[in-house]
DNA sequence: ACCATTGATTACCTTTAGGAAAGTGACTTT
DNA sequence: AAAGTCACTTTCCTAAAGGTAATCAATGGT
């Protein structure tokens, strides 16, 4: 028998989808990246500003999820000329390809938490 | 200075974004689920077939993931009255949800790595 | 000189995710 | 009786994620 999933199990088509969903996974998945980079969607942040805003983030996890965005030309780096040195984090145009997945999984949350504390 | 950002901190609104978003995020973060839920859009798959085509998965892993997956009510379980006992996995209605997460993922991932491999 | 602020970094530790390999049990085929 | 299939399950292990607490460097204020 031959289903439809069978039938589009060696095509390209498959591996279009795929491979791409797997580089999203592994870029995006663990607890912080999502939140920072929803915090970071209304403007650009301090450090401290962040810290704040991500409940429960410790400041050696940030610095390193924000080096990891940055290197992902998620989110730019910016030291600013303020008296003690301040430095400011904001999202690339191309973070703008995240704002989606926040959505859909913030509707899917909202979703399944009405399910799951019963409906 | 008031941003907007500062503006709406405190806000319900604000609430009602996070906490979805973080119970999506400890319910679909990890290398494997959403993998398994794509396989899974096509249609019903028993647990061999689900196992060749989430390549690199093992036994031990998928049969974790499927059971966290049933228990938060986005895959059923079916025990067929084949000759081999198979069992076959489907998505429930629920898992509908998580059709547009999918969606955005494989759009951004596309996105990233045609960014990443040289524009 | 001393303290405060900001943005980290370091050392240390615990927890969790996940991989490899083998085994189990029900059943069928040979 | 032996071997194979399917769906797991168990054991053992490593690596990565993430938490706590302390420290650091630059700067400015008192």
């Amino acid at each position: 028998m031959k289903t439809s999933a069978a039938a589009c199990s060696n095509t390209a088509f498959w591996q279009e989808r795929t491979l791409p969903l797997r580089d999203a996974i592994e870029l995006l998945s663990g607890k912080w990246k999502i939140c920072i980079i929803q915090n970071l969607t209304i403007g650009a942040l301090r450090f401290k500003d962040l810290h704040e805003r991500v409940r429960g983030i410790s400041p050696k996890v940030l610095s390193k999820e924000l080096q990891d965005l940055e290197q992902n030309q998620l989110v730019t780096r910016t030291v600013n000329d303020t008296r003690p040195v301040t430095v400011s984090y904001a999202l690339t145009e191309h973070a703008d390809a995240i704002q989606p997945v926040l959505d859909a999984l913030i509707e899917f949350g909202s979703k399944h938490r009405k399910m799951i504390t019963g409906k």
